[in-house]
DNA sequence: ATGAAAGCGCTAACAA
DNA sequence: TTGTTAGCGCTTTCAT
């Protein structure tokens, strides 16, 4: 019923092995032969099998993307840039979710490794040495996009998230602001820890002191956003500028702060953190640090295909710049 | 170097079929047996091959899913809603942007036939005869989300467009509005003219005349809402509401029109469509149509599994329900 | 330039 | 309950 190499052989008079040459653009092949041969896949409607081919030449030309949540605008954003370099290296995404629960990754680095997916590109929280060991159960090579792996065992695509925090935090400092405010992520990623370890810095280097109890915690959900000035604008002593570790939570500090009738930026000035679309899908819009969530995600694929393709890679921890977008949310 | 079914068999002294057996948990293997198997697959680290299941047994538990931008809102939410219950039931998802582009979609398709999925989600424009026949070049099942087939020659998931449309337009028409606008979407897409035919269907049926110069077109992106709105806002009768088709494109209504001074809703009322998470994160926060994107992928996607099954299928035409949700940006 | 043939690792009859 | 065997559709030496 399907029509295999071998009809279009038979129908072709030629080998198998002649089809499979003009199929995959051996140019050991007599241009009559290929033209011939050509012909009857055309009349045959011949569809080269990619599973068997898989099976015969151990490559599958498909990649395996582990993403805590496509429907996350930061996650959304860097599959797209995975995805436009996996095209034009002409390889298929297998694309799952993992909500960043650890047995589910662990998981699905299984489920992909049986599938003989040629490379892995994991996006996740922290990388621990069980992950490390399941990579290492298979010779598949892997990349980390905007995820942190502490041992720098694995290749990976990020920017430098402690600078990042630094330089906003100082931005917003050096403004004349006293009473800071810190809404980070969930607190026990390491990639948050940076953020928290260069707002830290930025106060030391002043010679500032900081107050630990304008730091909050909040999941980088709008809602959280909301949450957490709520929190914040409830205390004593307001803080007058927020450094916040997501721009959708930075949104819900926004609104949060203008629901209760304070005025941003004079009030209180807001930065975010990522320049998701919605930096400026926000009145006022949002300042920010430029994190190319696109670029990381194209860079790390295409530091894929280099492995794959057992290239020489001149360095394996690629560090992306980033850089801070001034706009109406801070004075 | 990999362990195969082979090297589990001779370890543990049983032939291979019986070693498939206990992988794909057939019953007919005595308990003894089976744990000896388990064992030594433990111990051998046995990883079966996908690629050469697929190969014998002609399933690849993978289906292709081909959306027109992940990195889109909408499209984003309705993957998600694809990959968990893709999940649900063991499949993998191989997923592909393709810009709405038909020589892309043409081309995707047949590249995951080749890939042999066991099944296709499609998301775009319009199904055209080209499309068709490119589906029934194989004998996969598809189905189609989010996504018009005027010919209804394929299964599909979608809201009706047109009562959804036509809903919206009655709300702020009834609510006196005698000038209104419409910011419509490319507009040569079947769904986006079921949303032209609610709005004008709701006009006549209460014998109002509509202003063709008050319906304007954008690409559904937030620039182009601000683009529209400033269109609107240059005529000499400004409509006192709008209705937009797309949340996304809706909030650059409302920033545009609140950038040159209009309040909103009491100057201009503003209905959106979707209620992306988008609608709630802006102030004033919009009222719009409840598109269940979510459902829709996980609706689609189980409805694949049917098909891919071979189960009865009831309705091959699934329409889910909307309903209006009545925020801010409306009086 | 072309062909023959041996797998790739597994499933699925069919036997036993 | 278990084993034998013939493919699945292709790539890839190795000959010719």
């Amino acid at each position: 019923m399907t029509v295999t190499i071998y009809d279009v052989a038979r129908e072709a008079n030629v080998s198998m092995a002649t089809v499979s040459r003009v199929v995959n653009g051996n140019p050991n092949v007599k241009p009559v032969t290929r033209k011939k041969v050509l012909n009857t896949i055309q009349e045959l409607g011949y569809r080269p099998n990619a599973v068997a081919r898989g099976l015969a030449s151990k490559k599958t030309t498909t990649v395996g993307a582990i993403i805590p949540d496509i429907s996350s605008i930061f996650f959304a954003e860097l599959a797209r840039g995975i995805e436009d370099i996996a095209t034009m290296y002409k390889y298929n995404i297998i694309l799952s979710n993992s909500d960043q629960n650890k047995d589910k990754e662990l998981q699905l680095i299984n489920a992909m490794l049986e599938k003989q997916v040629d490379g892995i590109l994991f996006m996740g929280g922290d990388i621990t040495d069980e992950h490390v060991n399941q990579f290492q159960s298979s010779s598949v090579p892997v990349v980390l996009a905007a995820t942190y792996d502490e041992t720098n065992s694995i290749p990976s695509v990020n920017i430098d998230y402690e600078a990042a925090a630094y330089e906003a935090t100082s931005f917003l400092l050096d403004k004349g602001n006293k009473k800071m405010g810190f809404i980070s992520g969930v607190d026990d990623t390491l990639i948050n820890k940076e953020k928290y370890n260069g707002y830290v810095r930025a106060f030391k280097e002043k010679s500032l002191s900081l107050n630990e109890d304008h730091i909050l915690t909040g999941d980088y959900s709008y809602d959280s956003g909301i949450e957490a000035v709520n929190q914040l604008l409830a205390m004593d002593d307001v803080p007058t500028a927020v450094f916040v570790a997501s721009d959708e939570m930075a949104l819900g500090v926004i609104h949060g702060a203008q629901d209760k009738g304070y005025k941003i930026p004079d009030d209180i000035e807001v930065f975010g953190f990522d320049n998701t679309r919605l930096a400026t899908m926000v009145r006022p819009t949002l300042s920010t640090i430029v994190q190319p969530m696109y670029d990381i995600g194209a860079v790390a694929m295409r530091l894929l295909t280099k492995y794959m393709n057992k290239e020489e890679v001149e360095e394996k921890k690629v560090v992306l710049p980033h850089r801070i977008v001034e706009r109406t949310s801070t004075k």
